[in-house]
DNA sequence: TTAGGGTTAG
């Protein structure tokens, strides 16, 4: 697969892919039902379709109760009770009824959605140790399950194992491997699998030009994606409400506003319908660019008509409140959102950590991250930065840096938000060789990290090293706040470090030069 | 398979 070649030749690729290949073989089976626990119940209809198999199994008829099982499998994944399905699985094979290549890929959907990859994989090892061939379908879902976990290598693994067992790929194999390309900062090789895709003779379709604008739009080309936009139109190919939804709020996102409206305006003319997708991204458009008021009429008006189905448009809402600082609104919400039974996801939750952090209720906090692993779901980076950034805004720096290490030791990707958090306390408790001494643990530092260090220098009046550490932070490519770069130039003006201040400029006017 | 939500500096 060439783009495979391409992001190995740019160091993207780490070269153990086969390792990972192996260790994924190791898993396979192991483990069924990937720790979900045991329903304590079951619904009546559950005992009903497995006597309907039963019966099936006595007239000797096979089709109609796979197909029922794969019908009360998917019912039973879609409503998240996985335990339940693998049971009824097991039933299933007990009974001697065969389940088939649908049934497994129902399963493998379902695991790859709640735990990940390697628990989509180990479904592909039983599905083939029951003699049942992944197809297509199987990779998809494979693919799809890489991409939400951010896992470009392993989905271009994935798509070359399916090519080389004989498995055609269809449109959505490779809208799948494009989105995910995409979506981890590769977009020059989504484009290629564009291309491949042409050139296989695999026809795009809607969801394949509604990846490449959104992807576009997210790696910064948002007049190419603008443009495209058009030409989809002149050229009668699918533009839907997707299409539409996707290119409202990339735009907003771009701080394109005025093209978001045009194109808003323009699908109040169309067939389309807005949904609440489209007024969500209305709402956050609103709150980035001022319009409090309004993003919060709009929240109210779907509120009103009854049409939030799910936890998006509280999320976009209550954060815009706290960010305010109007926490008995964003409680009156979050209590409006639980009382919806709405199923919380972790975005979800570390928006009402935040909220409990926000507050100074630090055990309200730590509670609801309880109740978030007790439910199944990992804390991410964003839960430990919030935390640590709760605990530091408390005077708790013991228990800040304490989180700090056991982030390292789950070894998180990405770290830097929690990192700066730390800095930008100790600095503003005068600690700055202690933020130092932390800036130097870093592996990657970014504009907050000097910002911080930087102001909590000139702070306490050690401009000459304020002045080391801003040029150090140009040198990497990084930049400060203006008011960090104004308080060390005047800093070194007044203290009368003329040296310093001419190295400061003459670095100031070369990062200015070779900013694109 | 695609669209909307979450954290940090001033």
């Amino acid at each position: 697969m060439k783009a495979a070649d391409v992001l190995e030749a740019r160091g993207v690729l780490v070269s153990s892919s086969r390792r990972r290949r192996d260790q994924d073989s190791a898993n396979v089976g192991k483990g069924r039902c990937m720790g979900i626990k045991q329903p304590s119940c079951m619904p009546a209809w559950y005992s009903k379709a497995s006597g309907a198999m039963a019966r099936g199994r006595g007239r000797g008829r096979w089709l109609l109760p796979t197909r029922l099982l794969n019908v009360c499998l998917a019912a039973l994944c879609r409503g998240g009770s996985l335990a339940l399905a693998e049971s009824m699985l097991v039933d299933a094979i007990r009974l001697g009824l065969p389940p088939d290549a649908v049934t497994y890929n129902t399963l493998l959907a379902a695991h790859c959605r709640a735990a990940g990859l390697e628990a989509g994989i180990a479904v592909m090892g039983r599905m083939r140790e029951a003699g049942v061939e992944p197809d297509t379908v199987t990779y998809n879902s494979l693919i799809a399950g890489a991409s939400r976990r951010g896992l470009p290598i392993h989905a271009l693994d994935l798509f070359d194992e399916m090519l080389r067992a004989g498995i055609a790929p269809d449109s959505w194999s490779y809208n799948a491997l494009m989105h995910c390309l995409f979506r981890s900062g590769h977009p020059e090789d989504a484009y290629r699998v564009f291309a491949d895709m042409a050139e296989k003779g695999i026809a795009p379709c809607g969801t394949t030009y509604n990846t490449l604008l959104d992807g576009m739009l997210r790696a910064g080309y948002a007049m190419n994606a603008y443009r495209m936009f058009r030409y989809l139109q002149r050229a009668g190919l699918p533009v839907g409400i997707v299409t539409y939804n996707t290119m409202i709020s990339g735009l907003c996102r771009s701080g394109k506003v005025g093209y978001a409206r045009m194109v808003l305006r323009e699908l109040g003319r169309t067939d389309h319908a807005p949904n609440v997708v489209t007024y969500t991204a209305v709402m956050k458009c609103c709150f980035r660019y001022g319009r409090f008021q309004q993003g919060l009429d709009t929240f109210l008006s779907l509120l009103d008509k009854g049409c939030i189905s799910d936890v998006f448009p509280y999320c976009t809402v209550i954060s815009a409140l706290v960010k305010k600082g109007r926490m008995e609104e964003a409680n009156t919400y979050s209590d409006l959102m639980l009382k919806n039974g709405s199923r919380l996801d972790s975005v979800c939750y570390n928006m009402l950590i935040h909220m409990r952090c926000q507050e100074g209720k630090l055990d309200d906090a730590f509670e609801l991250v309880s109740m978030m692993e007790d439910g199944g779901l990992e804390s991410d980076e964003y839960t430990f930065a919030i935390l640590v950034n709760g605990l530091c805004k408390m005077g708790h720096i013991e228990a800040a840096e304490k989180h700090l290490c056991y982030m390292e030791m789950r070894g998180m990707q990405s770290n830097v938000v929690a990192y700066n958090c730390l800095v930008d306390a100790l600095c503003k408790l005068q600690e700055v060789d202690a933020a130092i001494r932390l800036l130097q643990c870093m592996k990657l530092k970014d504009d907050f990290t000097y910002t911080s260090l930087v102001h909590g220098l000139c702070r306490v009046g050690r401009y000459h090293m304020a002045s080391k550490f801003l040029r150090i932070c140009l040198h990497e490519g990084n930049n400060v706040l203006a008011s960090a770069k104004r308080a060390v130039i005047d800093g070194l003006r007044s203290s009368g470090f003329k040296n310093d201040l001419r190295k400061v400029q003459v670095a100031l006017n070369m990062a200015k030069l070779l900013r694109p």
